[in-house]
DNA sequence: TAGCTTAGTGTGACACTGACATTAACTGGC
DNA sequence: GCCAGTTAATGTCAGTGTCACACTAAGCTA
């Protein structure tokens, strides 16, 4: 440590990806290969480097970690973590991103370009590395909020999408199941929201289901409230 | 500049302080003494120093800016501002706070510790040094979102406030009429949003108003939505 | 006491919500 | 082909909140 001011200031992104699958609400973890903590599950991120953005390094970061092209989906900054000690090698102030993905396969899942894996949040919470157990509950609470007052519960589904799985979504996230009549009224009631495609969905068995886009309207007014809201 | 990564790496932050004043709302805004911008108005802000927690750091600045004590103020990051070139001086990555306060005489303005000054928001947008006009839109669309989902609208009132002085705080910083009986049926009904302190205010003319101080709840569950909300 | 001003309550139309019934469309078993 | 099972979508209806407005209450001044 030298007397030098700031010597070892960094800044970093760390990036919340959730994404809804196997029935659960998922978040990409990494095993860390590299001191400190190495062997234990983190979020994604890194450095931001000279002259980079914090916001392109995230994409960066998310392009790297699941090899898909990071601006094309949902990021959001959403928070600060500067706690002087919160890093063993010294000042990190990190930056946290909320992603929100669709359940797509990890381009580069299993190869020796990212050991990037699907957890449910669930299962890692309290197990993480550096502060990120915070940082994770954070966005997944900013997240929940987020279903309520904007229409990012599209974020988590596929291009074409019926109204169950956008329940199912809310459903999930959320902890709390809902009226599959009201909340198909609300939905389809609400301007913008979702928008019709004029094709149906075959289920398993069961008759079949209208298919839906995303639509143009991003805020949800009014909002769809959580029942729990304390 | 020298060949050391990063070596100019600084984080600051930088305050949004609001209030409504004189029928306005009102920023707290400071002229610059030094270079860059010298004479130019400025939010308030400073670097945060070595090992200090960044919230530490903004609590520090508000009490050198106002003399109030900041810890008991609503203080709230709202976002990190990190272009590589926002600052003339070098890497600069800011974050950003939104504080509200009741329209208290500022104890240190004029002094030769500060030269802070309440400005209306409308007055010197468009003429901040460095981003700090963004910032300070983006501080006002976060403090008005506020006042439709939480109970940030008492931060603005003095100690023991009216139904009207509320009122007054949502038209001002919303910009736009409420209509007096359903906006006071709607508060009281609202359980934690104020509580009755028994005594009343006597105006210059017409009715006495009943006083009332910040109940215990932070959220509006229903929220008090603003026609206007795209 | 009349008249002004501001505070607070009452009322009725209307929209939204939540709980639940009913109908629609498809599959597979017999 | 017909019925049972399953999932999707629409309908109903009472309760509640919202909005626009009328009205009453309580102080002051003239």
């Amino acid at each position: 440590m030298t007397t030098r001011e700031h010597a070892h200031l960094r800044i970093a992104v760390d990036l919340v990806v959730l994404t809804v699958r196997e029935g659960t609400l998922q978040a990409l973890v990494i095993t860390r290969g590299n001191e400190p903590f190495a062997g234990q599950p983190a979020l994604p991120g890194g450095f931001v480097r000279t002259d980079e953005d914090i916001t392109d390094a995230a994409v960066r970061e998310l392009g790297e970690e699941t090899g898909l092209d990071g601006g094309s989906l949902f990021l959001e900054q959403f928070a600060v973590f500067g706690e002087p000690h919160r890093d063993p090698r010294g000042r990190v102030v990190s930056v946290a991103y909320l992603a929100i993905m669709p359940d797509l396969p990890l381009p580069t899942a299993g190869s020796d370009a990212s050991n990037a894996a699907w957890s449910p949040v669930d299962a890692v919470r309290g197990s993480l590395a550096f502060d990120h157990d915070r940082i994770l509950d954070e966005a997944v609470e900013r997240a929940r909020r987020r279903l309520e007052l904007t229409t990012l519960a599209t974020r988590f589904c596929a291009a074409e999408f019926t109204i169950g799985d956008l329940r199912t979504v809310y459903e999930i996230v959320w902890g709390e199941a809902l009226d599959p009549r009201n909340f198909s009224r609300k939905v389809v009631n609400t301007e913008g929201f979702v928008e019709p495609t004029g094709t149906k969905r075959m289920p398993p068995t069961g008759r079949p289901a209208a298919l839906y886009r995303a639509g143009a309207a991003t805020t949800l007014n009014p909002p769809i409230m959580r029942t729990g809201t304390p």
